[in-house]
DNA sequence: CGTGCATTGTGATAGAAGTCACGAATCAAG
DNA sequence: CTTGATTCGTGACTTCTATCACAATGCACG
């Protein structure tokens, strides 16, 4: 449970009286690493608030192939939870917390009752699907027009603003799997933007040095 | 301008009221074959929903390669038009009339009040939303983890299903195109599924002949 | 310390797809 | 009919990516 405060500045945008349902209604839950918010097949029950941590969001393919599609983070709603929720359909994505984890689960009755009374909460969920449909389609540029070296340069680029740091953990294997690619691709590719001092190899993880340059 | 009944065959879905409003709001327009609905960085006014014919939306890069999304109907709305619309938000895809297309442009003020005031309104603009986001998904995941040969079957099905025809109407050049890749490689890989005997290739026409045995 | 496990680097190879070059076929317009 | 534009088929080649094989490293744990 949050106090009416907590989510005012969460999510600023939203009138007081709606804080005040959120604060009311939501169940706090926390997720550890690496524990699934969501799984392919899975339904909802409640519409999922992000209050603190990140969340990566993925697809798996029938032969257990991934492709991270987008990361969300704290004042962001799982779309998926919302456009599920409200029609009582399966869930295609997976999500798994990339750190621990806090969100506010809201039942999913709130979700359109609030849609018809708050304006802010209408705004909030339209606004909260464009991101996200931009999300889609700034992963299918990739993927359609871009070769695996700037895809890579992009992973990591996205990687350090999700995260907020210049220090990649991730493993090889880690990376080369959300990329859909293969482990030793990614080693060669990582080895060149070493070269070209982009990056730096680090025991532990893989430093950014900057790839602002770089498209 | 269309009458009440016209729109009630349409969305049959939607409330008497809202029927009326739709009416009496919506303006008619025509587009004619490869006319464009939208292009990127166009700005909406207003709010368009298919009303007959078929609408391609697909993705343009900085190259003017093209990449397929997925298809727009009668019945279905350009969601992108909501959402942009809603937002103040510049398009990112392009939407070319596939045939002659009619549509009902309705001023987006109204989007917000029938948002609040018409369930079905509501349940209508989520509802497709979340088709169009599966539709992305679905397009994401051919292009992550299949190869050309899967994608082309995947776009000569989806042809034929939402053009309600065996026959593709397309050059070799055009599908290449918007599977963003080469004619030569389109050509070759066409050849090879008429060897199997699953499509034939016809003077002006590709026609599909079973599709449904291969993935 | 030694053993097993996970991770990584790298060469060799194969396959998928893109590119180049060229010729054939079709069709519209003069 | 002739010309030019467009489309299509195909062989040769290149590039990118995946896969295989194998070795090296470092770490966890008994």
């Amino acid at each position: 449970m949050l106090t009416a405060d907590q989510v005012s500045k969460l999510f600023p945008q939203f009138e007081a009286p709606l804080v005040e349902k959120i604060a009311e209604s939501g169940a706090l839950k926390t997720f550890q690493k690496d524990d699934f918010l969501m799984k392919t097949g899975q339904h909802f029950r409640n519409i999922i608030l992000i209050v603190s941590g990140l969340v990566k969001v993925y697809r798996e393919d029938d032969q257990g192939n991934e492709f991270l599609m987008y990361y969300l983070a704290s004042g962001q709603a799982c779309s998926l939870s919302m456009i599920c929720a409200s029609r009582f359909q399966a869930s295609q994505l997976m999500a798994k917390a990339e750190s621990d984890v806090e969100v506010l689960a809201i039942p999913l009755q709130k979700m359109d009752e609030w849609m018809t009374t708050y304006k802010s909460w209408y705004y909030f969920v339209l606004e909260n699907y464009r991101a996200r449909f931009d999300d889609l389609l700034e992963t299918i540029d990739h993927v359609a027009f871009r070769n695996m070296d700037e895809r890579l340069v992009f992973y990591l680029k996205r990687y350090k603003d999700k995260h907020n740091t210049n220090e990649v953990r991730q493993s090889i294997t880690e990376i080369a799997s959300e990329l859909n690619s293969s482990r030793e691709v990614i080693s060669r590719l990582l080895k060149k933007l070493s070269e070209r001092g982009l990056v730096k190899m680090q025991r532990d993880f893989i430093e950014i040095v900057d790839l602002q340059k770089v498209i």
